[in-house]
DNA sequence: CTCCTCAAAGATAATCATTCTCCTTTAAGA
DNA sequence: TCTTAAAGGAGAATGATTATCTTTGAGGAG
């Protein structure tokens, strides 16, 4: 409990040391299997039952913008669709909810041999899609393919 | 309107060819960039203003099982969390909501190599990471890096 | 072509994650 | 210790998605 490394972190970022704050950071750290926002908030009920949804999902945005925490899937929880063309990457935007095509067939390659070559036992692969993640220094509407 | 070609999809999958149907997949292949099922909603209103969003939602998941759509991003809308160790991949399992992490310091270094050789004009890389979508063949609850 | 039947669609309520509002509390520097 | 802006609490609001339940219509049988 109150591990002093979480308290160091924080402070670290200047961020006001508070104990939901630590015990938010704690149980993302403690548990292994990429917890939501809800299961965060009911594994700290046990400890602290006063804590507050909106709490938690406060605290976790901030860390995840200190970069103590990361944030697995969307940015935006909206579901989105394409059409199935060829197979393809997406870009996203951090800045905005952009999403734009990247499809390169030399990558597709380099993915397929590296995956061909390294086995994941217990794991058999349907799909694999990048997540490019940054951010678009101009007006860009177009297709990229390079 | 109603694409011949649209129809025939729809009938080569087995389905039923319904007016609603033929309206959210044509635009879906009209609009390119990964509308929303709001957007493909408000956007059908147009030519069909009857037709209810629990319909789009509906149909979009049935194209979506039929392959003839993909979904961009999360299988489900939650947003999960993760500490923010050494940069790591993610195993879906496309059956349930498992996720599992992968990383492979090849991979990352492949990956790397890659994005620096191919520069992609007019966009800043922060992040990448590799969505692995497939299926668990066995119970296996560890944390799987080769 | 008409009729039948079951799958599909419509309307709307329910659900669930997330955000917002507004009031109260508290961390931490003076 | 005191002050104050930042943080937290409670619960309402929002927005996407799903469920329910009734009505409609696609498409095969005759």
């Amino acid at each position: 409990m109150s591990d002093y490394s979480s308290i160091e972190a924080l402070r670290s970022k200047g961020l006001k040391v508070t104990p939901q704050r630590i015990a938010v950071f704690e149980a993302v750290l403690k548990r292994k299997n990429h917890p939501t926002a809800i299961e965060i908030s009911e594994y700290i009920k046990k400890e602290h039952p006063h804590i507050s949804v909106g709490t938690v999902y406060k605290v976790l945005d901030l860390l995840v913008e200190k970069g103590l925490l990361k944030k697995v899937k969307s940015e935006k929880e909206v579901m989105r669709y394409d059409a199935f063309t060829s197979p393809h990457h997406h870009l996203y935007d951090s800045e905005s909810d952009r999403i734009m095509d990247f499809e390169d067939p030399e990558l597709d390659r380099i993915l397929r041999d590296y995956f061909s070559r390294k086995n994941i036992e217990g794991f058999r692969i349907k799909d694999i899609s990048l997540q490019i993640i940054g951010e678009f220094h101009q007006k860009n509407n177009k297709k990229i393919s390079v």
